[in-house]
DNA sequence: AGACACCTACGATAAAAATCGTAGGTTTTC
DNA sequence: GAAAACCTACGATTTTTATCGTAGGTGTCT
């Protein structure tokens, strides 16, 4: 078993990524944008969102005689869930050194760096 | 292809932890270890070891008739490749989203959020 | 020397993920 | 209404990861 089951493996995050933009979509369409990237069968793409509808990742209503998906989970949520296992396997748990490795590395430029502080500054003060 | 192929896999993640604390160790060492949280038989972890060292990830010394590991790679190296590689994964290559939610979702504490800002101001002192 | 304990290497198996081919059904178009 | 162009479902294959069993070597202890 995995550390977090409902983790999308990366084929499934792609399809994901474009159905948050696109969806609701069919098969073909998400096949299409993905193919801007990649070049898999189209037979490829239905099989990964078949598993996805599947195992809930998905949700679909017939039109014609196809379907249209969408995710029925939130971007932030599976963000959310991902971050959270990300940092338990990588760092110990600690946010706090996962957010100081980032900011050490990422170089993020100076606009970000006070949206941060914003942000920080919002948290301090609902702790109080 | 993976997008990161450089990146450990769980269970190798989980021999780099022991590694990281231990190394140089035995593959009877790393195995000890594991088993306090992990009840795979000794072959099992010998295998992904071995599998580990071919990739490059592990070097190792012969001793006697065993082997002594050690990590090619630090700690830190290994978690600022996988932050990047997750970081364009799941938040579209945007560090900062990834540290907002993060900031949002972990609560870190008040002491904890304190070295944060430190962080930030010291980096933006270097940006000046 | 013989028994036991330990080590390695190697291949077998299992499970999960990714990929594709094919068969069979609509719809569209001439 | 036949042909072309779609669609779906389903199974087969390949690749990767995880797991273990077994065969065989080296050393140790009595």
């Amino acid at each position: 078993m995995s550390i977090d089951s409902s983790a999308p493996t990366n084929s499934e995050l792609e399809i994901l990524d474009i159905l948050w933009q696109i969806a609701p979509a069919t098969a073909r369409e998400v096949h299409n944008e993905l193919g801007k990237t990649k070049k898999t069968g189209y037979t490829t793409t239905l099989k990964i969102i078949q598993n996805m509808f599947e195992k809930g990742m998905l949700s679909r209503e017939p039109k014609g005689q196809t379907h249209i998906y969408s995710p029925t989970l939130s971007r932030e949520t599976v963000q959310q869930s991902m971050l959270g296992g990300f940092v338990n396997r990588v760092f110990g748990g600690s946010a706090k050194r996962m957010i100081l490795q980032a900011l050490g590395n990422e170089q993020p430029d100076a606009k970000e760096l006070e949206e941060i502080k914003r942000m920080i500054e919002r948290i301090e003060k609902e702790n109080k």
